[in-house]
DNA sequence: CGAGGGGTTGATGGGTTTCAATGGACGTGG
DNA sequence: CCACGTCCATTGAAACCCATCAACCCCTCG
């Protein structure tokens, strides 16, 4: 059985066997984090890629004022950027959220992947793209949702991006975040996300409990939240 | 002389003459456009890849509810993205906010600008890291910044782009967004960005007229942002 | 000269933050 | 096995920042 960031490639590109093969060579040996362990920080140069393997991480800022902005969840099977060596520094930092298997890949060792393999190539640029959509779907959020629409929008895309690694059990899926670290990401505080939690489940989208979501109403959410999957690109582009 | 795009990604690699000259055939029969025009659509099947030579666009996402969400500026030598013609459809539209000259590299130029010259990939994949940071930015504006530090910020990382591309006249550059257009781009409404404008002016900070921004005092402006320019990645990695 | 887009200012209301307090869950050590 | 500390979830009350509504001005352009 392939692991998570095989998985999740898969979904962007047709991998020969051989593709899957490198892939799961680069990362046949991660490391295992505890839980609130930066694997990398701000103005901290570079070093190889990391991927996730199973466990939760996320991007983050700190501001002078020392308050936390989260930017990005790196679920299973999700990797940083592709080309973070050619940096002089890191403009952010990246820690884990609960405990994790994380495997790391040289620069070489990526550089090769990706020359010498057209699929590869291909799922991680288009993973790429992905991830800068999803960046783009969270300044909308920030700037143009309400809370509620944020807070539903979040747990849509978690949803969808879990459901693509095979993390979803029917309607319900494991969400082992903290309402600080969800307030964190939302641009809010942890004792409104705790309100709009209250009322996502008096209206019965959604519940959120012992970190892990159970999903009431998919309809009532993806429309509270006027959530639209295009920005993950699952489907894939036809030749022309 | 170099147009902006050459410009731009020799600050981020050093470029040959002949990558320089390549980069120029590319771009050598620019399109012009009107402001207010979709270049592209959400929903459009991608085609070749943007490169903005004068004027400004800028990227936005349409909600249910028809309020905009700007999630970029692009301003003379940006471009959108290199592996866009990857995917099925386009998850955000790009407008020009004024009149503009754009020229397109269809995807298999790119293709063979990116493998026949190692400093254009390594410059663009810089750029497109830095895009990257700036959508980190953006997204720590809008959930942790007030509305007056938000302000200055974008005003600082505009002020920097413009300065690494020749466009700033000492304290003063050309800023032709409207408010609206600035309010739509920062998550407030254009009544809040006029009085967050009046009170940078009274503090003295900068005053932004008729198309034009002054920096009044770049200190003071930078301590109300919070700005730290590290994620424009403009300081070139060294060899290790 | 009228229409339309953009900039400016005032008054009002509401969504969120802030401050504060309580209780539950869990792990650790006596 | 229980006491204790820590982290997190939950709820109430009050303050505030910003959105909303509304009016007026200026400028440009057909």
């Amino acid at each position: 059985m392939a692991n998570r960031f095989v998985r999740k490639l898969s979904g962007f590109s047709k991998l020969t066997p051989v593709e899957i093969a490198a892939l799961e060579r680069e990362t046949a040996h991660p490391r295992k984090f505890a839980a609130r362990q930066d694997l990398i920080r701000e103005g901290d140069r570079p070093g190889p890629v990391f991927v996730v393997l199973d466990g939760w991480a996320f991007r983050y800022k700190i501001l002078p004022s020392g308050t936390r902005q989260i930017t990005a969840f790196l679920m299973p099977g999700d990797a940083c950027d592709l080309h973070i060596g050619m940096l002089a520094e890191m403009d952010h930092s990246i820690q884990t959220a609960t405990q994790a298997r994380v495997a790391t890949i040289a620069r070489a060792d990526m550089d090769r992947l990706l020359n010498d393999h057209r699929g590869i190539a291909q799922a991680m640029y288009v993973s790429q793209l992905t991830d800068e959509g999803t960046l783009r779907a969270w300044i909308t959020s920030m700037g143009r949702r309400t809370s509620i629409e944020r807070v539903a929008h979040l747990i849509c895309e978690l949803y969808a991006r879990a459901h693509g690694i095979g993390l979803v059990d029917d309607t319900e899926f494991s969400l082992p975040l903290s309402q600080i670290i969800l307030a964190d990401a939302l641009g809010m505080t942890p004792v409104h996300i705790n309100r709009v939690l209250k009322e996502l489940r008096l209206a019965g989208a959604m519940t959120l409990s012992r970190g892990s979501v159970l999903i009431l109403d998919p309809g009532k959410l993806v429309q509270i939240a006027g959530f639209d999957e295009n920005y993950l690109h699952r489907r894939l582009r036809e030749p022309s």
